[in-house]
DNA sequence: ATGTCGAATAGGATTCGA
């Protein structure tokens, strides 16, 4: 079962880019982030004629989050469990079904800057909410994939250049720790199972030419449950579509699971 | 010159969020 996230930076506007991508990669399931509209303005037929069943949890203007499945889909969740009064679209769950089930998590967590102030505080006020989310699943044994755009740059290795992220709601010592409380609650980050070496980048600015400068940051990840990872065969990051015209400032994180 | 972009509001340029 082949499993993406991707950031689309605006469905509407990205739906030629996507489904460029969705017919070149073949995921199975994927996790969309800033869909930025409302359910009823996702351009479902385009998607739909690819073979995929479309969940959305959308808003308006900005945030929204997808699932696309050519598997069977079932139980899906909008909003994040336990924090009913988050007034934006983050979040979205469901499982699908391929030969084992597997529950997916999409998710956009905060960007929280400016730092310090009330947008720093919701973020990581978020980020608590997620870990309770996360404990829960690990609680109940779920092979459970967590994926989105996290906003959390890990570490130094993360990045093309830390200095310029030391003041940054994504790299501030509070973010990176209260992510990794998360990891440390047993999570495999996907990707750093597969891959140790430093400069793997998931989003590069679209000012001051970022991507052909290659100065970019990992932000999009996929954390896994011990069961999840005990199927984990494979994890890439499709890069070379930021390249493309019209691309997102994201590109799609992938990962195979023997499920 | 932060080498930018999408969406909303309003009916074009500005604002917000990233």
């Amino acid at each position: 079962m082949k499993i993406a996230t991707f950031n689309i930076n605006g469905v509407r506007a990205r739906i030629i880019a996507l489904l460029d991508w969705l017919k070149e990669a073949k995921p199975d399931v994927v996790l969309l982030q800033e869909i930025k509209t409302v359910d009823d303005g996702f351009p479902r037929l385009e998607v739909e004629e690819l073979g995929y069943a479309i969940e959305t949890h959308g808003q308006k203007g900005f945030n929204g989050v997808a699932i696309l499945s050519r598997l069977p889909i079932e139980d899906i969740t909008r909003g994040l469990p336990g924090y009913d009064t988050d007034e934006q679209a983050r979040w979205i769950e469901a499982t699908v079904i391929g030969e084992t089930a597997v529950r997916v998590c999409g998710l956009y967590l905060p960007n929280g800057n400016p730092a310090p102030g009330p947008k720093y505080d919701y973020k990581l006020a978020w980020m608590e909410r997620l870990r309770a989310r996360a404990s829960a699943l690990l609680a109940e044994e779920t092979c459970a994939v967590l994926a989105g755009d996290y906003n959390v740059i890990p570490s130094t290795k993360d990045c093309w250049d830390p200095r310029i992220w030391e003041k940054d709601a994504l790299f501030l010592p509070p973010t990176r720790a209260a992510y990794q409380r998360i990891l440390n609650l047993g999570f495999t980050d996907a990707l750093r199972a597969t891959d140790a070496h430093p400069g793997i980048y998931t989003f590069w600015d679209y000012q001051a030419g970022a991507w052909p400068k290659n100065h970019g940051i990992r932000i999009d990840h996929l954390l896994l449950t011990p069961a999840a990872a005990d199927l984990l065969t494979a994890c890439g990051v499709d890069s070379h579509v930021r390249g493309r015209e019209k691309p997102s400032d994201h590109v799609p994180v992938w990962i195979d699971l023997a499920a």
